[in-house]
RNA sequence: GCGGCAGUAGCUCAACCGGACAGAGCAGCGGUUUUCUAAACCGCUGGUUGGGGGUUCAAGUCCCUCCUGCCGCGCCA
């Protein structure tokens, strides 16, 4: 058999064709390959079990019969065997795993590889999407990490992606801040830190709203001047806008988070009413207490809880906008699939927006895209309440990342101080926030996130300067051996000592690991692959020395160095972490 | 009340939509450096997977029930 990128999938087919061949088998009997135990091997066939369990039949002997029928088709690039209740376990043969990681030498060929699974498809993903005259606070990170490492798995996988920044630049707020900037705007603290000064207005419009019913009059009348398109008002809008971008604009250059295109709520306020007449024109949505709404009867909670597309008093609310943003996305981009990244209390409003697109799609005869919402859980205190700092204040994102970067600088200058300034403050930065970024993607998304410092930068276990080390340690041999490090794959031999084959192994796992990272959006799976990559290559790295004068087991542990970066270095860039040749 | 998520070692978390004796890290204890970065490696200690039933050859995972926590549920996003 042909070995191919994704292993377990090419022994899937050539199991389910020899079980095609027996009487015992029929097309119902799915292999259900995966990655082993290494106790066992390096894939596992479970199918078996629950098959002759379905048809009454002993496991064994079925797993028996189906091995034996293996025959010619696998070849002898593997040992096969039945074990325990029913499981057949395949090794592959050193010489065949040497040739496999001989093949997959370069990030070109990994991609190869994976193109195939996404390839050509058409998806936008929306991510980030904060709110204008608001700084982003450690909340905001959830959405635009995981977002950005979802596109770039998308991406590496063949798809073509269009990564939308949804800004919520459009809303009620803007009467109150309006208001407030009108009557007490400070000048000075304007020119000194803009967006603070702008959350501060936020702030100061919401509570005396809140106290003095005139002026939440007034501060309604400031926003129907800038929904009329009253000029002051408009400028006002675009002066915030323009705050709030360029503040946006210096997180996303540290995160290195880019977008295709940023088109925000205002940009959909004169389509919504096309949105309204199609939705009543097919009798999807309703008149109720004022409000148009939808209601779904098939469904047991939104038959009764609304979704409201237009208030009461005419206005658009974020229902209005991202009905007509998903249009607008299928029909400008041809979008077959649109990913939400949010957190996970907006679950109801993204099944109700989904299930309305449904309808309204097909009632429309329109092409329904896929739609997926990727959620994930809310970021804690310690105290397991809503993240505050100790006045009681969300903590600014800038802040976090700032003092990651001085925390990692602290340890840099501990631990190499001889090192240049300049790499020095490059080092910190790749470590403070690829400690920031990994912490949140390590664990699992739909779990909520209890925040803490020592956690976020610990650098210790499961962490980013600990993948990021074995990556440095790596380059640290290739420097070492300099220049001419290129010619000596072929002459490899095949793996020996226990660490050896272990981290081989280890490697070849990669496409399925890569494989279910996508198909179920969990990056953490990727995480703990990485992590126990690094981990074998630590225990390889002290048992058996690299650059060795016999030139054979030179060869091949080089080989393995460089199959390690490479899949190190790949895996973090797709979790849209930077590497370091020192550190 | 309806619904979503969660409860796994002292702490923070894994466990691939039922699979092999539940795995890591931290903390604790003990080792490893004339050798490629010790930000590392190796070993030991640590579990009634919230409680109780059930289904199965096999349950942390599925079903029922109870307890606890967080979060949604008509004009915020």
């Amino acid at each position: 058999m042909e070995i191919g990128f994704n292993v377990a999938e090419a022994l899937e087919a050539v199991v389910a064709e020899a079980a095609s061949g027996l009487e015992v088998f029929d097309e119902t009997f799915v292999p259900d390959l995966r990655p082993a135990d290494p106790r066992f091997g390096d894939f596992q066939a479970n199918g078996v079990l629950p098959f002759a369990k379905k048809q009454g039949r002993n496991p064994r002997e079925l797993a028996g019969a189906l091995v034996a029928a293996l025959g010619d088709a696998i070849g002898t690039d593997f040992a096969v065997g039945v074990a325990g209740p029913g499981f057949i376990n395949f090794t592959l043969k050193p010489a065949a795993l040497l040739r496999w990681l001989r093949i997959y030498g370069s990030g070109k060929d990994l991609e190869a590889g994976a193109a195939g699974l996404h390839r050509g498809r058409k998806l936008v993903i929306d991510y980030s999407s904060p709110n204008t005259a608001k700084q982003m606070h450690v909340a905001h990170i959830r959405s635009m990490v995981i977002g950005e490492a979802i596109s770039r798995l998308f991406e590496f996988s063949g798809a073509a992606v269009i990564r939308d920044n949804h800004i919520g630049d459009w809303g009620t707020q803007y009467g109150k801040l309006i208001y407030a900037y009108k009557h007490h705007l400070d000048p000075e603290a304007l020119e000194k830190d803009p967006l603070e000064e702008l959350e501060r207005l936020y702030k100061k419009g919401d509570a005396l709203c809140r106290e003095d019913p005139e002026v939440l009059e007034r501060a309604r009348a400031e926003l129907v001047a800038l929904q009329r398109g009253d000029a002051e008002n408009q400028r006002l809008w675009e002066e915030i806008n323009g705050i709030s971008e360029k503040a946006f604009e210096e997180i996303y250059a540290r995160l290195d988070i880019r977008f295709d295109a940023q088109l925000g709520e205002s940009f959909y306020r004169d389509k919504v009413g096309e949105v309204y007449a199609e939705l009543v024109d097919h009798r999807i949505a309703e008149e109720s207490e004022g409000a148009l709404v939808v209601f779904h009867p098939e469904h047991p909670r939104f038959k009764k809880q609304p979704f409201i597309i237009r208030k009461s008093d005419g206005a658009s609310n974020y229902a209005s906008t991202d009905l007509a943003t998903v249009l607008y996305r299928v029909r400008e981009w041809q979008a077959e699939k649109i990913i939400y990244v949010t957190d996970g209390r907006q679950q109801d409003h993204f099944q109700q927006l989904f299930l309305t697109v449904e309808k309204w799609f097909a009632a429309a005869g329109r092409a329904v895209p896929e739609l997926d919402h990727v959620w994930f859980g809310t970021i804690l205190g310690e105290d397991g309440k809503a993240i505050k700092t100790r006045t009681g204040n969300p903590i600014k994102l800038k802040d976090l990342l700032g003092e990651a970067e001085q925390r990692a600088r602290a340890i840099v200058d501990e631990k190499n101080p001889s090192l240049p300034e300049e790499e020095k403050a490059a080092i910190a930065r790749a470590i403070g926030i690829g400690a920031i970024r990994y912490a949140d993607l390590a664990q699992n998304r739909t779990s909520d996130y209890v925040f803490s410092w020592d956690k976020v930068l610990s650098l210790e276990g499961n962490t980013a300067p600990y993948l990021l080390y074995a990556v440095a340690r790596i380059h640290s041999i290739f420097a070492r051996m300099g220049e001419n490090a290129g010619a000596e794959e072929s002459a490899a031999t095949p793996f020996e000592t226990d660490q050896e084959q272990k981290l081989a192994r280890k490697l070849l796992a990669f496409p399925e690991v890569l494989k279910m990272t996508l198909s179920d959006l969990r990056p953490h799976f990727l995480c703990t692959y990485l992590y126990e990559l690094a981990g074998d290559f630590s225990g390889f790295y002290n048992a058996d020395k690299v650059l060795v004068d016999d030139p054979g087991i030179r060869a091949r542990r080089i080989l393995l160095c460089r199959r390690t970066l490479l899949i190190l270095e790949e895996g973090l860039r797709l979790l849209g972490i930077r590497t370091l040749k020192r550190m």
